[in-house]
DNA sequence: TTCGTTGCAAAGCTTTTGCACGAAT
DNA sequence: ATTCGTGCAAAAGCTTTGCAACGAA
């Protein structure tokens, strides 16, 4: 189902007003890249000149994550980041820690722990997060030479 | 080895002065529970009449973190958590998004990930962070009730 | 004596909130 | 006419930082 009609349900069943802040966040945060800050979805609203303030995203975002239209999520206590729950796919990451190169992995193994775990608590996942930090190959041979 | 004994090799390593905060900090952080807050260290340790301030204890604990004696770990972006890594075989946690609960678990699975992408991209593995968020079984059950 | 360290308070940052005005239904 | 939403600015809450006094080596 398209996201501004579930958006727009959701507002209905909860008695909530449909707005056009409210629909231009929604339509804004799904033009976005992956992983987006608060501020950022706020100054890119900014940059296609109009007018909504940084309380009306965080209220907004708030309301797309209740209707499950966006996941909110905790990636190193800077700040949160959102991301769009449609068409999400999930990769890892390597992040070297001298260059900054990332290395995207998969492995099934992870779901399948994931699958495990679920099972064993009786849990309910909605989001995970898996960084591997270190160096990386050039990285490792510099520091070796030293 | 002792954990004291590595804290102020580190120090003495790193021309940073052996302090009595320091040592203060040290041992309560080895008497706290496991995932403990900065505010609780410090509410702790003036519990029992000792003076320091809140900026050193955040200073000790990233000297801390500096020197693998703690790990520094970020649940729900409210604040960090910090743990001790001594004795401690490396675990994984489950963040229940609803009520806080943590539950950790522990997969070999994960290292052979860790090692297999280790060997394949050459790399230098030094710490991972291994999250999943979720809703726990009872806040699960509350959910569907409504 | 020399620097690193401490405590204090202020600043920094992201996110939340109180309030008066404005808009949707 | 209600009632909810918005913008603004202030508040919150954790962590960091500037600075002067202090203390370890």
């Amino acid at each position: 189902m398209e996201a501004q009609k579930i958006f727009v349900d959701y507002l209905k069943q909860n008695d909530l007003k449909n707005t056009p802040e409210r629909m231009v966040i929604l339509q804004e945060v799904m033009k976005l890249d992956k992983h987006f800050e608060a501020e950022v979805l706020f100054e890119h609203i900014k940059s296609i000149n109009i007018k909504v303030s940084r309380a009306s995203i965080y209220r907004t975002l708030d309301l797309l994550v209740q209707c499950d239209l966006v996941n909110r999520i905790n990636f190193d206590n800077t700040c949160f980041y959102y991301e769009t729950t449609m068409n999400k796919s999930s990769h890892d990451h390597f992040i070297c820690t001298e260059c900054g190169k990332i290395i995207e992995f998969y492995y099934s193994e992870i779901e399948k722990i994931h699958k495990n775990i679920t099972d064993k608590f009786e849990l309910d996942i909605s989001e995970y997060s898996h960084q591997i930090y270190g160096k990386c190959k050039d990285c490792k041979q510099k520091k070796s030479l030293k």
